[in-house]
DNA sequence: CTCACAATACCTAAAAATTGGTATTTTTCC
DNA sequence: GGAAAAATACCAATTTTTAGGTATTGTGAG
């Protein structure tokens, strides 16, 4: 295991219960210099404003947010952190969105301390952790959308949710202008003609690359 | 089996053998009085405008046309014909498509002659023929669709494959503003909100009502 | 250190979609 | 036959998307 000093890491979890176990299992590890726990995603994100941690551990269901809203708001807020996310049950789906909303990390809360610290201290050196039980469905080796930057996959998601660039651009702290760019782009890379023929195609390659690896 | 006079019918097919086993199939028939084959839809359409058939036996793939624009064209041009598709082998969206274009049936080559004149009998009783091997995708008796038009049906499904109002009002002979009213009218029943989420919907309904009658 | 690519953002103009109406005709059903 | 629903079509205004550019900044690979 690396030897990192200073490291600040913010907990944000509504489970006081689970809380207090990551904080008996790391909270003496040398290498946190502090930890601090949140309940909520509002609070996390004043904590992390003002502490800029080196790592954040998020739950996925908060009570006033879900995992990839808060991922936005938190890379807002301090881009610099890594975040890992914790969930109870992992859907391949839902952990791809994380991946491309930027986590450097998800594991489930059935973890051992032993995974638990590998996972921090990898994200220290930029590595990712993330489950390999599922192939993720979008990010299979000969998936089309394999030309597509991440932000291009992110923009596609959010399109196919019904969003328009205007809301979508909210989401992502963009100019509406840039995603109007990168809508523009991806159709084009894609070879397709319009918003409805994107969306389809997002929902088809869904379903067809489904069922492939589980 | 009922008895009809002065019945024309007209038999658009490229595959001459299969054609000249229709006619000694069916050409002896006393019910029909003329029967007409044309090789190729441009052909057909002319025969069918200038006769005016009660009964059209439409080969789904021809060289110059597809069995839906075939249909769009053929009502057209004698919207009073009834047009029964013939295919090699059915696939249940391809016929429902069919069953929406217009056609009172969808039958097999492999079919037997007797099956044949009943579907004939049938059509000119303004009772469909359609093999019930699969249920159909779209008209699974709880689907959310159900509260959709034909008409709806119909062009939520060119939306879906990207046409935009303009072109599909070309397609049906319509005017581009009643295309319009129907996209407005699908996307409030359905409780949507833009042809994003329009096509998702229908997407999704078409993997996750696959498979259930398979 | 470049070179390529990604991500960002702006301008302009045209095309398309959406919204909120209304209205007529045709079909369908009781 | 009469009511309801479907299909058709129009007007007008706004929002959104699409298409053609350009340009700057950051980042990762070689």
């Amino acid at each position: 295991m690396l030897n990192f000093s200073e490291i600040k890491l913010v907990h944000i979890d509504d489970h006081l219960l689970f809380a207090q176990g990551i904080n008996s299992l790391i909270g003496n590890e040398t290498f946190i210099n502090e930890l601090v726990h949140a309940q909520t995603l509002a609070e996390g994100l004043r904590i992390v404003e003002e502490l800029q941690p080196e790592l954040i551990l998020l739950d996925y269901f908060l009570p006033d947010s879900n995992g990839i809203e808060s991922l936005r708001l938190l890379n807002k807020t301090s881009p610099s952190s890594k975040v890992i996310l914790l969930t109870m049950e992992s859907n391949p789906d839902v952990m791809e969105k994380c991946r491309r909303e930027g986590a450097i990390g998800f594991l489930q809360k059935s973890i051992s301390k032993k995974a638990l610290l590998e996972a921090l201290n990898n994200a220290l050196q930029d590595i990712p952790t993330f489950p390999i039980t599922v192939q993720s469905s979008a990010e299979t080796p000969n998936s089309p959308l394999n030309i597509l930057s991440k932000r291009e996959k992110q923009i596609a998601d959010l399109v196919t949710e019904g969003f328009t660039s205007a809301e979508i651009a909210e989401k992502l702290f963009l100019s509406d202008l840039t995603v109007n760019t990168h809508r523009r782009n991806l159709i084009h890379k894609l070879g397709l003609k319009n918003t409805a023929q994107l969306v389809a195609f997002i929902e088809k390659l869904k379903f067809s690359e489904k069922g492939s690896g589980v």
